[in-house]
DNA sequence: GGTACAACCTGTAGCGACTACAGGTTCAAC
DNA sequence: GTTGAACCTGTAGTCGCTACAGGTTGTACC
């Protein structure tokens, strides 16, 4: 039975002391008990749960996600069903902004690479994003 | 030399009104000439820039680098070397965001996958979300 | 018991790049 | 002259934090 202040939840977590806090209000991480001076005191079930959300986020859920993932297991109602589909849809949409990041390196790189040939030409990347038309790289 | 509404402007870069008034007051594009009842009136090479502007948002560059960019071409002062360091930095800058993305979406895949097999585990993804450790994925 | 000072508290404002109003004015067509 | 779409300004909201300001509490040491 673990006590700890949030400076050492902090430290255990990895998570910032300010971002806890901003957890508890946007309802992530439940309110812990205080001292009669008002100090947060964690547990250990606190630690837990703040690392499942470091986790979460690092592999790219928004909040909204990690809360519907944690609804679900602290009520009842938890399908793993559930949580697979909030997964996968998460794992598309992470799936489509690595679509969009290559396709801007794709057409990136080519404007980069372009004006290292011979001439002088006036300044090619700038040609390209002047006359370059919408999104999708021409050809 | 037309004479383009805020409206007519919107239609033909594809960037929304409000966005265009939005870049604006960031100084990315000019303030224009009103007419006597204080409605925009832009003219040509305010479509252009605004285009230049619509492709490198599309190409993932910030404000800064656009108005940087453009200040350049303003100015006298603009290299093309000046440029291709921007473009160059801001490749790097998306090089990165696909690997981290990668990273995510190798972890989140073999998360997904891992229940779909036989048994009745209680639920793999959440067992990896709590118990995972930081970033990189072990092994 | 006193004192210093780190750590904590609340509340608010800022970031980036928009988007979405509210509440009012102007323009263009008929 | 009248409608009504388009325009105007200014402000607040989004997301996930981060960074204060200005105050209070906890704790280690003498």
């Amino acid at each position: 039975m673990t006590v700890l202040s949030i400076g050492e939840l902090s430290k255990r977590s990895k998570v910032n002391v300010e971002t806890i806090r901003y957890y508890e209000r946007r309802g992530i991480l439940p309110a812990p008990p205080r001292t009669r001076g008002g100090h947060r005191v964690y547990a250990d079930e606190h630690l837990l749960r703040l690392n499942f959300i470091r986790r979460s986020r690092e592999l790219g859920f928004d909040l909204v996600s990690v809360r519907q993932m944690l609804g679900m297991v602290d009520g009842g109602n938890m399908t793993c069903e559930n949580i697979r589909e909030i997964a996968t849809a998460h794992l598309d949409v992470v799936r489509s902004k690595i679509a969009d990041l290559k396709r801007m390196e794709t057409t990136l790189y080519a404007t980069v690479a372009r004006g290292d040939g011979g001439g002088d030409p006036e300044c090619p990347i700038l040609e390209a994003l002047f006359d370059g038309g919408s999104e999708a790289p021409r050809r």
